[in-house]
DNA sequence: CTTGTTTTTTAGTGATCGTTCTATTATTTA
DNA sequence: TAAATAATAGAACGATCACTAAAAAACAAG
């Protein structure tokens, strides 16, 4: 009953995505996202509104693909707690040390950029709050399975394994060695009594 | 023999500083430049060149009178080094609690601001290897006075305090909690046997 | 084929971008 | 006072900014 669309939402966003990622939010004009899109200016405004809609939706894409629909469940069935931290921290030092992408993590990146509006921010807040919790609840669940040291308390655990996060994410654009990554995973879970698998070829 | 500034260097660079802090290099334009130093572009161009190299002098500003001029040689005279770790790290929280400065660490935020050109992204893992250096330093310094726990290695030390400073300068601007803040230096501690000096009411 | 609906492109809007040219202003030295 | 020098402001540069009105394009339903 309409003109069928020549890109769907999914692949416009990711395509966004790399643009945003790359030069960051005010850096990047529409013409780039365009060339990126092949689609026209007005094509874009006609989906999302103006730039800053269309922003939100591409971070709320990558914190849904990258975290909520994707790493995050799958690591929580995990049975063993412990694998689902270590799991993260392994997919978070390798994703820091790919190539193929850019370096470091959307939603931090953003969170540091002045140029984004309250309510863009009030989003990366609440999508990297959800990173903290999946940790907060692997912790706890370890813990009433005993798997813990005596003493952990859950939400500052949790709140230590969050930092290691940050840390790590802007670490890749400083000095992205996977060896030096690892380091500091290692130097974050000391007092969880947990340990990277070094045998894992990912890494 | 020339006609005086009417706004000396350091002035204008502290303005300056001001804008790109809290908007980033991309978020700020010309405009919000003339209107913070009350100069012309023009006068601005004369000096520093262009845009980037202004900031690039900002950033030079930034890090001399914040660290290489102000607060590491000061606390690197102290006697105690473990006294000049904790007090660069009270001074870290009090700073990234500070209502009147604008929130997080311009150098740090500089760094995952993709919108800046490589030049300024090697100042900035310049200036912030200083940090790590000085923490090297104090580090090597109290194992040398055996005032550290066996087994620890200062380069690895350096960089797990490194990697506190970088999850602290990120959260003050995801969630600027003075007590989580310190939480996250305690843990950092933790491998050291340090403690913050919680009695000390700048904190 | 026609109608209705949605997406798309085309072609622009005024505003603002970073930058520069030119002339004026303010000062020191001769 | 006159010449030299540097800093400044004013005015404009083309380019690009985010954004939009209007019409063409591409489908489904009748």
């Amino acid at each position: 009953m309409a003109r069928p669309r020549t890109l769907d939402d999914d692949e416009l966003l990711d395509r966004a995505r790399d643009v945003f990622w790359r030069q960051g939010y005010a850096g990047t004009s529409l013409r780039d996202l365009t060339d990126a899109t092949r689609l026209s200016a007005a094509a874009l405004y006609n989906r999302f509104g103006d730039k800053a809609g269309l922003f939100r939706e591409v971070l709320r894409r990558y914190a849904d693909t990258g975290l909520s629909q994707g790493l995050l469940p799958s690591l929580a069935a995990m049975s063993d707690p412990r694998d689902a931290i270590m799991g993260f921290f392994m997919q978070l030092v390798a994703l820091s040390c790919a190539r193929d992408m850019p370096s470091g993590c959307l939603l931090i990146n953003t969170a540091l950029d002045g140029a984004v509006d309250a309510g863009t921010l009030a989003l990366v807040r609440a999508r990297l709050a959800e990173v903290e919790a999946f940790l907060r609840a692997q912790i706890e669940r370890a813990q009433a399975a005993g798997l813990l040291p005596a003493g952990v308390v859950p939400e500052v655990a949790a709140e230590g394994l969050f930092g290691a996060v940050l840390a790590l994410r802007v670490l890749a654009r400083l000095d992205p060695d996977p060896a030096r990554l690892r380091r500091l995973v290692e130097a974050a879970f000391l007092p969880l009594g947990l340990s990277l698998n070094v045998e894992d070829e990912t890494l």
